[in-house]
DNA sequence: ACTTGGCACTCGGCAGCAAGGAGTGCCAGT
DNA sequence: ACTGGCACTCCTTGCTGCCGAGTGCCAAGT
């Protein structure tokens, strides 16, 4: 009962902080929200949940701000996904027809989710590991080097440049490329190794060495460059809400301007497609201890490929972000799938 | 001669005001700089050169700060491009050694770029315009939809996914690929439109529509996509220098997203391989009007195939930036024309 | 056992004011 | 043509006092 009402009197905090980014004292709460209680009673239970650390103020005689745990109680209990209104769906569906390419796609969506959360919004490329091989080609760029692709039947195409220390004729190239693309073409990236490991006995023993090093670079692709690229747009809205975290933009762009970084945020959440928010603190990477990371799977057919999400001030309104993010990648689901 | 001094205390009006980000007065002035001259000299002067438009004072009473048409100035007549420092010209080497892919070139370019000017860097791909035809694959994606790749003798690699409206067989796709082949590797990508034009011809009727639309999407593919891609580091150093610029980040921020835009500091400076500066409002952006752009053209050979450059506050350090990019676009040529 | 109104207290923010100082423009002298 | 002197402007800084929002606590009411 009356933890209840200290309940809607965080919800009505993170609420009201939200709105109007100014810490929110006790009058303005009783006023604003019909709580059905007087002011005094309203800070006794601000008093309270203080204690249990949820909400804090500036400085005394100030109203108070919801912490990082305020807000992940607000997330885990408080709050409901709110669903896009039919304009903001209108515009998902027109901003995202008519695409063609894999990096359309990608872009198309990434630069929406900015749009529609005016966070900074993230896209992981769909994961290579669980695609199949469409193709394999070897081209001989002159000298010792030679051109690996790899298409996958994602659309996205792998490429490496491989120096094999010894020339290799057109011949030869042409062989192990047949040979491995008969051994290889629509199985699984996962799956290659063990196929394409004895490959090498096939080949007499002069032509062993530079086959053992394209083999070696075709299995360094599979297994590591699964999901390495992830794209980024909104980085201006990091402008908005500028002078929110600790004074300064910088660190929160140093952390985005790092691959690493953005695997990290989104590979993270790797427990399914499941709506994941990590909030202030619980970002284990320095630059990004005062914004939350709002993330999930997209699927192809019904399998998660990739993770995509969203970067903002713990003050977010974490409803509306988690109904757009979860919406995007709803509707990138869609179009991978109908497109094969 | 008066006309000498003026100039060099306009030079010392930069430097200081460079160095020390506030307006320069006329006593700091005299004391800094052996000018031979007292301050009430330097006064006379500093109001010719406000009276030139070369300097402006903020409010009456507060020292003088070089305008956009003072930095020109500066920048055509009295400074002299900066030459790395020998540690500097180590860190390229290490920094640049080792590279493999062009991707890797460009990405380690542009870091480096950005490292060390401490400004926003971007660069250029090569243009595929000038570049030759190392290999082109058709690859079908089941149905209609086939992946056409171009690998370019740059290391570069273009993809583009095709709808045909009907099937083709992968006997068909072979020969296409075959004869699209023999015709075009090797030669430039600008003149690849005339050696296919006809190439339909040698085609039965009944497979014509499809091979049109596939001869189509490459002619697109070599005139439309030339130098479409360009790399972006050191955003996060927008946020030093932050208050510099009218208030916010943000409107640098919003053009930097922009690719067109990117092309277009780029592209405009296309006067070969010379180093250009643009400063303030001669930046036809209306994002960077407080910003300065500084491009040059990067060979490989001795053809210049695209442009990098850096973008950072008009009080810049003119010098050393210039000196900076124009030493990593050498490195830069220098690794591209080594690797063939 | 809660809730409520009252009350004293704290503290940040803001207007107003004065002093200080940097810098300018101009003039008269060399 | 340069210089020193001088009056003037106006930004900056620090100080003051005041106001108000907001709190915590207590005693009284339900």
């Amino acid at each position: 009962m009356v933890e209840d009402r200290r309940l809607a009197v965080l919800r009505a905090i993170v609420e009201d902080y939200v709105s109007t980014h100014e810490p929110v004292g006790s009058r303005a709460l009783a006023e604003r929200h019909s709580l059905g209680v007087s002011p005094a009673t309203i800070r006794n239970d601000m008093a309270a949940l203080e204690d249990e650390g949820l909400i804090a103020q500036p400085h005394t005689s100030a109203g108070r701000v919801p912490t990082d745990q305020g807000y992940r109680v607000f997330v885990d209990r408080l709050s409901q996904v709110k669903p896009l209104s039919v304009a903001e769906r209108r515009a998902i569906g027109t901003f995202l027809d008519g695409t063609v390419d894999l990096d359309d796609v990608m872009q198309r969506s990434v630069r929406l989710l900015a749009q529609i959360t005016r966070q900074v919004a993230m896209i992981q490329y769909p994961s290579l590991t669980r695609s199949t091989v469409r193709h394999i080609e070897l081209v001989g760029l002159g000298a010792s080097r030679i051109l690996l692709v790899l298409i996958a039947d994602t659309g996205r195409v792998e490429q490496r440049v491989i120096d094999t220390g010894v020339p290799m004729s057109d011949d030869l190239l042409g062989r192990l490329r047949n040979r491995i693309v008969e051994r290889v073409n629509g199985i699984r990236l996962v799956d290659v190794a063990p196929q394409v490991a004895d490959l090498i006995e096939s080949f007499p023993l002069n032509e062993r060495p530079a086959v053992a090093t394209v083999i070696a670079s075709l299995l360094e692709t599979v297994v590591e460059r699964h999901e390495e690229r992830v794209m980024l747009a909104g980085t201006s809205n990091l402008a908005s809400f500028g002078e929110d975290w600790g004074g300064s933009v910088r660190p929160v762009l140093e952390a985005l301007e790092e691959q690493m970084v953005l695997l990290r945020l989104l590979g993270e959440s790797r427990s399914g497609d499941s709506l994941t928010v990590r909030i202030g603190h619980e970002n284990e990477v320095a630059g990004l201890v005062s914004t939350s990371v709002v993330t999930v799977g997209y699927a192809r057919g019904d399998e998660v490929v990739a993770q995509l999400g969203v970067v903002g001030p713990t003050r977010m309104d974490y409803p509306s972000t988690m109904g757009s993010v979860s919406a995007v990648a709803r509707y990138v689901g869609r179009i991978l799938t109908e497109q094969h």
